[in-house]
DNA sequence: TATGAATGAGGTTTCATTCAT
DNA sequence: AATGAATGAAACCTCATTCAT
């Protein structure tokens, strides 16, 4: 792993664990094992470094998801594997999740253009508008469906990450949470 | 307006603007018209600020609803009340909606008794029980329930403030998607 | 004297030791015995500290020849008392002179707005010029005679601080070298 | 030009816009077209590069005025083509001429040996002391004469830097000047 | 109750310099 | 001869907090 790595995997910890004015960037660079100058050698300013971390983790978390949208499958399976693989990535990197949502409340935000926050969305609007074309979803603006679907997912990890649970019932409450969201979602 | 709200609602505006660490007290007291002192003068220090106005919100925002719970009239309705007049709430003051999330994502949450945390939800726990006891709504934990509600009010929030929408569209915006809700969480 | 006032002589002293950059604002603080946040209290950056120390310094300079100029006496009385007074004033006052001539040859210059520094000059500009009419001084542009009139302040500084001499011959440098400033700019 | 002139060049640009404390090395091997480490290759520190500057405008500057001394020629010419020379060295060189003058107000020149600096001024002191001695030039101090000497240049440099003129204007302001400068230093 | 000058700890950032290549 | 990633000391500045009034 390079320094760059390095840096960047020190700063989700401790900005997950301590916030982002929680954090000296002093302590970034002792976590990260580097030297003071090496994090600003990289990131011109601090405020770059966490814009930075989080295009790679929105993008990291496109990746998990890209193949399904693009891969072979129904439709209404398709949109199944998306919902329970999404709170599946947000569960096994509850830190990656909550960083984005920490950074999605923040002023930070206003640092990533419009453009690139719609791009984000995009492609799985595209999906979606198709399963409201064929009339497998409810006919509701897809941008709304798409905000509805994460506000669900968000739903579920809070509750999941919120008290102690086996992963038996782990796995049976994301496959109940998503019958309730299909019935939510499903047409008719 | 005593000096207190004064300093109270000038905070909120800055720490929503401009996030927890980037409004200096300084700036503060300057939009709340009052010396640097006196705001230490009512708050020992900018943390207790920061959960007071923290407090006081969830306060104004459970005031918002509560009435509803007490009230009379069938589950079935309340539950319908309490959603639509939940996302009223939060749209109609996005700035405390907006605080209490960037609160919920910040080391401050930590100043929070857990105890304080599990009050505000337990009113709620107990209307949603009777309602799943009485085969009103889906045979699942309440807390997951209330998740999934917020997860819901989360999302619609997001949507409605992502883009411009005349007041009609809004409305229908907010009916529709309790419908969603609805089918999601009603029993059978 | 308070703070303010202790702080700019600190950096007065300092800076001509140092240099601008040979002068961490910790040690004016220390200097002036006050504490490091105390400087930007009362300045909001070091710039700013360089040049209102400079502001002032040439408005020191000034109230020292003004009363000349504005006083009575014959036109060629007075030339020769600004000479004399100027000379006297950079000798008894060596680090203000050299501050003023460090600043002039620095990038702080350029803080300094245009019509301010033409301000600078233009009282003596009126008298100049009166004395050019008169046909008492050299007919030539009033702000090259002051130039050059600097010009030799600077090379009379020049010559007796690199150099040790007695009172007496102080004064003697003094009145000699006005005598030849008088050859170079009188009538005729 | 080799890398070297090239860095001192772009030093020469960057220290006069900006200072030396407003320079940081790394701008100057960008404005020089080589790497950063190069720029310390060839001078151990800044301050030798700031110091080895220095020494080549002076020399540059000498090289300009000594062909004159030494050369053929009445004592009187003489004078006077030195100074028009000065002059004209320092209008159209007024990045190095500025140079210099930063240089000399500021904790730099003390790492010049005072011998060094001694030994710029020592073949113009001879030149003067033989026109004090032939009774050409006032019975002062040669060291004075050059203090004046140099103060009018400056005086001039100034001038003629801080308004637009024409060529002609140019040389009239120049050649007038000289007219001056002789009328103070003459004998008699 | 209210003020605002003063504080000093600590944060971000800069930058001259080094060194392995 | 030349490079540029890496360093860490030190600079400027911010800001929560105190306290005499």
């Amino acid at each position: 792993m390079d320094k760059k790595q390095q840096i960047l995997s020190a700063a989700l910890r401790l900005f997950v664990a301590n916030g982002f004015d929680g954090t000296p960037t002093a302590k970034i660079a002792i976590e990260a094992a580097v030297a003071n100058g090496t994090l600003f050698y990289h990131y011109k300013t601090k405020e770059e470094l966490i814009v930075s971390l989080y295009n790679q983790l929105k993008e990291e978390q496109a990746n998990y998801i890209l193949p399904i949208i693009s891969g072979p499958g129904f439709i209404t399976d398709k949109f199944r594997n998306i919902f329970i693989q999404s709170v599946h990535w947000a569960l096994s990197n509850p830190d990656k999740f909550y960083y984005i949502q920490q950074f999605n409340f923040s002023p930070h935000l206003a640092q990533v253009p419009k453009e690139v926050l719609k791009q984000q969305t995009i492609i799985y609007a595209d999906f979606i508008e198709e399963g409201v074309k064929r009339k497998l979803l409810k006919q509701q603006d897809p941008d709304l469906i798409i905000a509805l679907f994460n506000g669900q997912v968000y739903g579920i990890y809070h509750y999941l990450t919120s008290g102690e649970f086996t992963p038996a019932l782990h796995e049976k409450t994301i496959n109940d949470s998503y019958e309730m969201v299909w019935d939510m979602m499903k047409y008719m």
